[in-house]
DNA sequence: ATGGGTGCAAATTGTTTGCATTTTA
DNA sequence: TAAAATGCAAACAATTTGCACCCAT
């Protein structure tokens, strides 16, 4: 099993129901003010540790590197800001999209990305 | 300006209208039947002269390198096989988005990939 | 001949891993 | 005190860059 130390709990307290995704750099700087000398091999550990668990899920961003949130979220999109670069999440989703899939194909998922400004930037 | 030498060439030459995104890798491996010693370094190179004079447009897939594709298409999207990896164009498009995006903040373009099975996988 | 292009190797960035050392249970 | 977790540095993969050399113009 996995075993309780600060650097897991400092790591695993970051991802609340109504945050965004986090990178790993972002884990690693904000879980530090717990865990001075935390290392960012560790946070790759706990990361994945978690996401075997089943209690965060990757999200996987055009260009850029994977950040991660809760899982057990509704099905949802992200918005990223091109200004300010935060990612927020978005409840909607356009559904069904079969219609946009090739003959002979078989769709199982989507992603879709939305890119502009947040509310502060705009 | 850009000069013409057959490491150009044979790179330039393997984007096609209807050919589907490459990865730096596969253009390399591709261009390198024209030009044994071609090197990786070189590909980047003519990927970005390529980019900056606006004959080709990078597509970002989640989680994998950037791809590349001959610019002025349509608008569209694509389809990753999760069996053998290829990447196909889909010219469909759920269109407006602006119903999804957040109050307040303002949408200016969308990616959206879809997964499953490609035609030949299926 | 001269300035842009190329190859090669070294540098960067993001992520993973080996290993000796802590730490939790 | 034994198994698991951590830190550090080395290893990797993808991409970029420095530099000496080469080749279009």
């Amino acid at each position: 099993m996995e075993r309780q130390t600060p650097q897991r709990d400092a790591i695993r307290s970051l991802f609340t129901p109504d945050g965004d995704p986090l990178s790993p750099q972002e884990l690693l700087e904000q879980a530090s003010r717990d865990v001075p000398k935390l290392s960012i091999a560790t946070v790759y550990r706990t990361i994945r540790s978690l996401e075997e668990l089943g209690e965060i899920v990757p999200v996987e961003l055009p260009g850029e590197p994977a950040r991660y949130e809760l899982a057990g979220k509704d099905h949802h999109h992200h918005f990223v800001c091109e200004s300010c670069g935060r990612v927020f999440d978005v409840d909607a989703c356009p559904g069904n999209l079969a219609n946009m899939t090739p003959d002979g194909f078989k769709l199982t998922r989507h992603d879709i990305t939305l890119y502009g400004l947040c509310g502060q930037c705009a």
